[in-house]
DNA sequence: AATTATTTTTAGACTTGTCTAAAAATAATT
DNA sequence: AATTATTTTTAGACAAGTCTAAAAATAATT
């Protein structure tokens, strides 16, 4: 078994890896958690002898097969809770991250099964993440930015690229929401902004708006 | 805020509160959290300090006002964990207690009003334990033992005085469960066993059984 | 009331996870 | 290739919570 300590480093790792597929820096999950390197380093040597992650010093650390399916368990736990906090429990996007980080962490099998079941085996989190398999799986679906689409195109709201509670709460004000079919009327080649109708309602959004909404 | 070792001792010494309304000994603590009365006493002190408990030495301890409502707002987490688990996620009584210590100590007020909402205001836990409201006030349900009716008479059964594993365990196997209307058929004098009848279903039950289940 | 037994507290040590500061290794630069 | 900069690791210290063993206080017994 895992401390809460523990996984959040495995979980921080996981994510690391998603991007760089190369040995994770000491300096890069220090980041990432808010800590010091030094602190890693003495994780990392636990963590190594629990055989979750493979290690050579100064050479940064991978995840074992064992490491990515405890962290894919984490994110998995992660990601359906925040499914039942919005769906269930009326949270904003913007609200559920923070208490999801706590309840991935509760030991109970039959618990996420259970809620698993509650919400209809749903494959993505609130902000449009896949929700990885019991054995770890991804079930990656294909997305695409709404910046790629062109006038007169429609998409349905799956996500977003950035996650940060600034950008979710502008998206509640701005009452965009998933689920939400997006249409194209107008593309501004001056700025790259776009013209955009959702339900009824017309208005203008900024290229950098664009570039962090996925849709399908 | 409290940390979830500081949580426990306070549920504990809520708990066992209940029953004496004298100080708390370090000793009975030790006991119920099964640790040692020199820990005992070194977390007696931090919480004096944090003002929630009234503490002189070797006198024992009584929660303060603010000990009180803290310690039943957790009581109150625990319980409606309780029942989501039973209501929604199809848990047995058997099952929920070890869930629910951990859920208890889930920093949201959203989330548990939400919960709270989702399960329509419940006043009992499955167990038929009063949960309290948000100012920590308990709506006591009046409720009797199984063993006091008379012969011909009924009731529903709406929790336990046992609540050992061993004890609901038994009673999940025997099909009595929260709710069942229960009628007693004939008494015992010899034994104090009792026929009873639940769903058409006639058997028999001992005393023991008797005296540890709440009908109203 | 004096002695014995029990409970409670203190003192010192250990574990987990953190930190600062300094040393060691790697990477970058000229 | 040598020097400088950066990253990583080690060493030692600290806080939270626990423990054992011994001391102090209270309770029980004769």
């Amino acid at each position: 078994m895992f401390t809460q300590t523990e996984e959040n480093y495995l979980k921080a790792i996981f994510h690391l890896s998603e991007i760089s597929s190369k040995g994770i820096s000491t300096n890069a999950i220090a980041k990432k958690l808010a800590t010091k390197a030094s602190s890693v380093s003495d994780m990392i040597k636990k963590l190594s002898e629990k055989k979750v992650v493979a290690y050579k010093k100064y050479q940064g650390v991978l995840l074992t097969d064992l490491g990515k399916k405890t962290a894919s368990n984490i994110v998995r736990k992660h990601r359906l809770w925040e499914v039942f906090l919005v769906e269930k429990l009326n949270f904003s996007w913007a609200e559920v991250h923070e208490v999801a980080e706590q309840l991935e962490h509760i030991k109970s099998p039959k618990l996420i099964n259970e809620l698993d079941a509650l919400l209809g085996f749903p494959k993505q989190d609130p902000h449009g993440d896949p929700i990885p398999d019991t054995d770890g799986k991804y079930p990656q679906i294909e997305k695409r930015l709404l910046s790629t689409l062109k006038a007169d195109e429609k998409g349905i709201c799956i996500g977003v690229q950035d996650s940060s509670s600034a950008f979710l709460e502008f998206l509640d004000k701005q009452n965009i929401a998933l689920g939400n079919e997006i249409k194209v009327i107008e593309k501004e080649p001056f700025d790259g902004s776009l013209q955009i109708e959702i339900a009824q309602r017309k208005f203008s959004i900024s290229n950098k708006i664009a570039t962090n909404l996925y849709i399908r």
